[in-house]
DNA sequence: TTATTAATGATAGTATTACTATTATATTTG
DNA sequence: CAAATATAATAGTAATACTATCATTAATAA
């Protein structure tokens, strides 16, 4: 196993990006674009001027600006997943794993050569600036059973049952994960934006030890 | 005291919306556009034809939708601010006015009467469904220190300064409440749309339970 | 009262955005 | 080689997010 593979659902692009040069640059470039200006000051015009194509061609991949961020979101909580599965091979407390995941969720994770159109350093802090946004949209409920928040509700449902392990009677877990998954972004963005929303400095360090100790702390059966 | 006065930062309009019938009318009518067709489907024209005005006149109390919304949900702090208030005046320990808060969090409130040109409880919903699209730009550092978020901040510190009465070593109290009143917001808006990241039943019993409980287990001193 | 100022309305105009459509050309595949 | 497919090139449109100007009305101060 050489090409490890990232699926996102066909319902995240009117045509695989990642099946084509073009699309691949695309990708590329939206990812750049995207964490340089914001995902606001994006458009289609400016990405295909990017990578020397036209409007309408990047419009062949994507519907619209929302679906390649739900696109690129996806992609990420994908490829978390994958990392996930990997490390948990050899960790065997659960307790161990929930703290192995924080630490995925918040640590800048080791680029991979064997994907080269997709900097995924760089599209970890566009999740962190801009996942809420895909789902704070009046469509999310097409967009739901359509397929836009799988990624998440994945990572959010393994987790779960990870935290199940620990405490059958916890009550709440998948309020407890979606919060940590959100905090883990919203800490970040805070730590470099609006400090006086933290207490952590920035490296991660603080954020995971506030996250894993509140998580540990929260499923334990001990009153 | 007969009027209640929820005081905005003077940064967050280009003139006080407070101060005329027309801006009165401007913030009643965006209110119920927002709540009705989302932050992104306002237009200032929407809005101006709503209440028989011109896209003109909307531009002279406010600089842009941005700005709009920013003073929306800096005037719902203020009030929650408010409420906190007068609630902690009968309250004594420190427990209970954090679950007092987080109550105040995720309980849809009454409407005041004395103020007709806010329906709190439909901005409340405004709040759940756009908050973080306030902080989520490119211009959040410029936007902090002209005072966007100045709301957000004070309950967070206010909330952590009772954090600490409990448990005075407590590292993380700041993050700790940027992480509840987050997701005080997120879980009532998965709740409604996207169930499976939450384990709670809408109503906000659980809710408020599952925050309460993740609070004060997470702030408790006995390891 | 009149003069002045402030607030609003009416109207126009512009650059950009978010698309859709059409046709031509180049490339791949059968 | 023919046929299908992908892309480029170009044009066009409705809506958005403003900015600007000038006229009218209402409030207020001299």
């Amino acid at each position: 196993m050489n090409a490890l593979n990232i699926t996102v659902s066909d319902k995240l692009y009117q045509k695989n990006p990642e099946e084509t040069d073009l699309g691949k640059r695309i990708l590329s470039k939206s990812i750049t674009l995207m964490e340089k200006h914001g995902y606001e000051q994006v458009t289609f015009k400016k990405i295909a001027n990017g990578i020397d194509s036209t409007e309408a061609s990047v419009y062949r991949y994507f519907q619209n600006k929302h679906q390649l961020l739900a696109y690129l979101i996806n992609w990420y909580w994908g490829w978390l997943e994958v990392k996930m599965a990997q490390e948990f091979l050899v960790i065997n407390s659960p307790e161990a794993k929930i703290c192995k995941a924080v630490e995925l969720l918040v640590r800048p994770m080791d680029e991979d050569i064997r994907i080269p159109h997709i900097n995924e350093k760089v599209l970890q802090r566009i999740v962190v600036s801009e996942y809420p946004k895909i789902y704070l949209t009046k469509e999310v409920e097409v967009e739901n059973k359509v397929g836009y928040f799988t990624g998440y509700k994945r990572i959010c449902d393994i987790l779960s049952i990870i935290a199940l392990q620990i405490n059958p009677n916890y009550k709440y877990p998948h309020s407890l994960f979606s919060t940590i998954i959100s905090a883990a972004q919203s800490q970040q963005f805070f730590v470099e934006h609006l400090p006086r929303l933290s207490d952590a400095k920035s490296g991660g360090i603080d954020i995971i030890e506030f996250l894993t100790e509140l998580t540990l702390k929260t499923i334990s059966t001990n009153e």
